[in-house]
DNA sequence: TTATTTATTTACCAATCAGTACATAAATAA
DNA sequence: TTATTTATGTACTGATTGGTAAATAAATAA
């Protein structure tokens, strides 16, 4: 059906891309994080009512969710695809200098919005910090999992434990995003990301 | 003046111990960071009324800051004191070590108030920002001037990087700080410090 | 006792928070 | 045209934010 989307809408047309006003969503809870983000200032920027807000995304913990899944499956998709690399070495070299990259852009925050989006909160923000804390795990989890298989390919030695790099490398992943909120260059980051690299594998 | 404590004020005595409710201070922000904490949270906490606490502390930006000297000259005093150590790798031993276990004590909240205490916030909350950031800087200028003096004693080979290596210890505590605020384990903190040291000097 | 000093308690302030009720405007369907 | 549907703008809610004014209570000084 590729009329589905030309076929007309019964009642008044919405006057905003819901897709647009989430890309700003995205952008300001990255630069702020969930509890510095208000309501007032999402509608702000994206040019629309409170009632329109919610009409189209449900609660500011549901539009958050959702600029989420946005920031992950977009600007920081290079994470996950990272895995893909061929060997452990490119693995790593790829998540720690695309993210150096990443973290300084400057178009963008500097910074990384779930390692920095929600770290410390009043209790009923805990939610919010829950997921974020699960995205890092899942992260780390499946670095675990990549470099396992580099071990079982010979890309690793054996004596290596692939569940303490992946924290290592996670651990400065996390790190990083720190120095790049509080204005780190990106050619710092770079020349750590260097010195990572040149000892790889630590064991 | 032995007996300067001993004189008798003029008015009303004070029914709670400034320093006491400094500490209380410190543990809330230290658990939920600037804007986590409020302050009917700080109030009802400390036992006092509202006023008590702006006529000892000024405000809630002058308790913050009070409450941060009082956390780097109390609970991390052990940062600043690794510096004294007589080798770099002792250094490096003592900070990353003892954060391992600090980051995860048992009665103290998991991470640091230094490094998650306030990453991403609201525009008004800059300052508070700065502040840590201000924080984490100095630590990273001390390590590089201690790593420089390591050097110069013959204790870190000639063609490695003080600054850079300052920015890799630096950086691998801010992420162990959020590491520990997400629940990451002791053992599992410790296993990732013995890593690093056992690659000591990574160059 | 009386005056002064200080800290207390109670009550309040304006601003902002997330979220919503309601009337209206703009489209299609009948 | 008339009914229905949907999204809009305005105005509001109750709770909470950081911060304060004013009256009172408890101490010392005169």
């Amino acid at each position: 059906m590729t009329n589905s989307e030309i076929k007309k809408s019964r009642g008044r047309p919405s006057k905003f891309d819901p897709e647009t006003s989430l890309n700003i969503a995205m952008q300001l809870f990255w630069a702020h994080g969930y509890e510095g983000t208000s309501i007032a200032e999402l509608t702000n920027a994206m040019g629309i009512n409170k009632p329109s807000l919610y009409a189209a995304f449900g609660s500011k913990e549901e539009l958050f969710e959702k600029a989420l899944q946005q920031y992950i499956s977009g600007p920081i998709a290079f994470i996950s695809a990272a895995l893909d690399e061929p060997t452990a070495y490119r693995v790593v070299e790829k998540l720690l200098v695309e993210s150096a990259y990443f973290l300084t852009a400057p178009d963008t925050p500097h910074g990384c919005m779930v390692n920095t989006g929600s770290l410390s909160c009043g209790k009923e923000t805990a939610t919010i910090k829950e997921t974020l804390a699960q995205c890092r795990q899942r992260f780390e989890t499946a670095l675990t999992a990549r470099l396992q298989r580099a071990q079982a390919e010979g890309d690793l030695p054996a004596q290596a434990d692939p569940a303490t790099l992946a924290k290592y490398i996670a651990t400065l992943h996390q790190g990083m995003s720190v120095q790049a909120a509080s204005g780190t260059s990106r050619e710092a980051l770079l020349a750590m990301a260097k010195l990572v690299l040149d000892n790889w594998p630590p064991c």
